[in-house]
DNA sequence: ACGCTAACCTAGTGACCACTAGGAAAGTAT
DNA sequence: ATACTTTCCTAGTGGTCACTAGGTTAGCGT
């Protein structure tokens, strides 16, 4: 414990400010922050937890206040370090985004046969979901009520996915499954493999129990079987001849 | 169900009765709304517009003066017709919800292969998305932001979960694609079920150029191809003797 | 015509939220 | 100690939102 403090002497004029309460009760309100960061830990300490509550809450359901309270400081501190809710939003989105590109980026390219890289790159990908619950908590919410909001996150998750999405298409087959390559069959294959792993991801962040090679091969076998098969030409067909009668739905 | 009375059309020419006012600026306080309908008229009319703030902005992101707005009346109007804001989101909930739970339990049984059971009740599912684009986009949100409204919305949906999930489990091998029919595997398979067509099914609302049968053959081809080759036996297996090592993600 | 019911309105209330002005205190250099 | 910078605070502001009290009017039955 370093110096007492150093408000003894004077008697407080106004109010009666002690610094060092026994700060029973409200951690916000009683306990005076004189834990005192550099700029740049205190940032962190924001990043760290703006990706929880924006993982638990959503955009529209965090509140900067509570953000505020759990990096350990008042409002006000939070924008000296970012302009405002949606910058600080938008910076985390692009830290998670460029760490899950990067898993990619670093596991599925190479030599190996396709089947192998596609497999370690789910286990990377759910090792980082695992290590990182909240980053992927938070990437993976639907945030389109808000236009401002949807635009940025289309924006950041765009860039990924251009980043990401020719790595697929290269490979033999990959038109089969969707009917193309381009444009929006591959923008369907895409639709596919994230709604599975963000499925498997938010899942698995509510049943840990479950084990990492367990989910991954859920999702090898959602997947990759299936789309090896359609590579080879085995795609599903419709029903010769049984379009409209067969398929309507009942009243 | 379509008795659509549009209310605000261009205005003809100019004011020639005391009721239509050319509403030029503000359009709710201008109009004095003197088209009276009966409560159950003025409900449906609520329902109707509920679903599309809820699906357009998220439960969060809907105001309740916009819901009524829509519905052509003032906000006191809403709350003699629904107790509260999350009142009105389950009753539409409950109602969209057992609507696509008659499309499974109408397509998925019965005495067809299950090939052609499967392909069935994905072409009726989306055929509903199809025709009911506000229902769908409303139901697949997240609404895990506010604690309450994710009960809510976890209580309806695991109604229809509970109703749908035994068709697939006596499915012979469905047990193999997540490891067991019951509990968690299966819990999986529903994940991966889902993911995959809300996931086509939100980009499709946005992709309304697609036909229907192509998103149903991405999604045979994404789920049920894969899926029975499992059931067959042909499952992915991990790389034998290469656990941590290779699966490793770099730093 | 006249009263009654139900649909509808005006005009709020209090709570919450993103964001800020201005000042005090902690640390640092002199 | 004194001057200076940076971190942090108190105490708000204006705006939005779910929801409501109490009054008005349309339309129907008699």
């Amino acid at each position: 414990m370093s110096t007492e403090e150093s408000s003894s002497g004077e008697g407080p004029a106004k109010a009666g400010r002690q610094e060092d309460r026994p700060r029973k009760g409200d951690p916000r309100k009683g306990a005076p922050r004189r834990t005192r960061m550099s700029g740049a830990a205190r940032r962190e300490e924001i990043v760290r937890a703006a990706t929880e509550v924006f993982a638990e809450r959503g955009y529209q359901g965090a509140s900067t206040d509570e953000i505020a309270r759990r990096s350990g400081i008042t409002p006000p501190v939070l924008y000296e370090h970012f302009d405002s809710k949606l910058d600080l939003y938008r910076s985390l989105l692009e830290r998670h985004f460029a760490d899950l590109r990067q898993v990619w980026l670093g596991n599925f390219t190479g030599e190996d046969p396709p089947q192998l890289r596609v497999a370690r790159s789910f286990d990377a990908w759910f090792s980082y979901i695992e290590e990182h619950p909240f980053a992927g908590r938070m990437l993976f919410r639907d945030t389109s009520g808000d236009p401002e909001v949807a635009a940025v996150h289309d924006e950041v998750a765009g860039a990924s996915r251009a980043a990401i999405l020719p790595l697929f298409a290269t490979q033999p087959g990959a038109e089969k499954v969707a009917g193309s390559v381009s444009g929006e069959g591959l923008e369907m294959v895409w639709v596919v493999l994230r709604g599975v792993l963000q499925g498997l991801a938010i899942w698995w962040s509510k049943n840990p129990q479950v084990s990492r090679e367990r989910v991954v091969a859920t999702a090898m076998n959602s997947l990759w079987i299936g789309f090896e098969r359609v590579f080879e030409g085995e795609g599903w067909q419709p029903p010769p001849g049984s379009g409209a009668a067969q398929l309507d739905q009942p009243g």
